[in-house]
DNA sequence: CACATATGTAACTTCAGACATTACATATGA
DNA sequence: TCATATGTAATGTCTGAAGTTACATATGTG
């Protein structure tokens, strides 16, 4: 299976969102992310639903963002995106009669909860505000290199 | 993406393995884990690699257990099978040219990072004997509700 | 030695899910 | 009216684990 970039490609648009004047075009986006408009459309959906973004048809129409990158955490994209599986590893039969291999669903599920739980709490911990103040950090950085 | 199961499964496996008194074939083994005995010979390939186990060929062969439990861990075993990748969602573009998406790109990968540590962490406080133990817990307690 | 029984491995097929693409319906402003 | 958007269904593409088939090779037993 190929990685599930919906949670990092919608951050990434989210911030350019924020960053335009009006509305960007399912087209512009997917320029933006190399990839098909269509695509855009069909994650950006999950967050029209939770009130992230509004889309307008037509002339002039396209994706605008409705609240401040400050209210909205990596955990709340995630969330908005569809809660993607998180882990390619997992147990071999997760009702299993046989007892040694309860067992050992036993611990690998509570690694992977762990784990799973602090991934959550980290995602939460930040918001997109934050990315884009890192990104005017590399901003500045890259210009500090130039004539 | 289907899930990567052979972590649990070889686990599942070398605690049987360690309960039988001699060697285990592959047909025995895949009946076992209900898979096909090309997949069991294919994914202890590398438990053997790292001499985990013996495989012998012809009569009376089969697979056999070298290390007591108590020396293996979940992680040694994750480590054995070739490391799987461990998360299904992750970046778009590893290396982006847009300064907003490398951005993007380092606050996921500092969230995933923390969440991998911690579950390899996970793995390696873990043996296998103590698996087979909170089996025998099991065992005895299911022979309880018995007449 | 001949043969049944194992493993070792290559060469497929199958399957799931994200992503890509095509096609067309629908809404909207000029 | 028409160009421009989104909405969505339908279909194709790609990747990797798992499943399967086929056959070479090794090894006890009669």
């Amino acid at each position: 299976m190929q990685l599930d970039g919906r949670l990092s490609r919608m951050m990434h648009l989210l911030i350019h969102m924020d960053r335009a004047n009006g509305p960007i075009t399912s087209g512009a986006a997917a320029e933006m992310l190399h990839t098909n408009p269509v695509v855009i459309r069909r994650t950006m959906a999950g967050l029209r639903d939770v009130g992230f973004v509004r889309s307008i048809k037509g002339h002039a129409g396209g994706w605008t963002l409705l609240k401040p990158l400050e209210s909205i955490s990596m955990l709340d994209v995630y969330k908005a995106v569809g809660q993607p599986r998180i882990f390619a590893i997992g147990l071999a039969d997760p009702a299993p009669d046989c007892l040694v291999e309860q067992a050992v669903n036993a611990s690998m599920t509570s690694a992977l909860e762990k784990a799973e739980a602090l991934l959550i709490a980290q995602l939460g911990e930040v918001t997109l505000a934050e990315i884009a103040k890192d990104f005017n950090r590399r901003f500045s950085a890259s210009c500090a290199n130039l004539p």
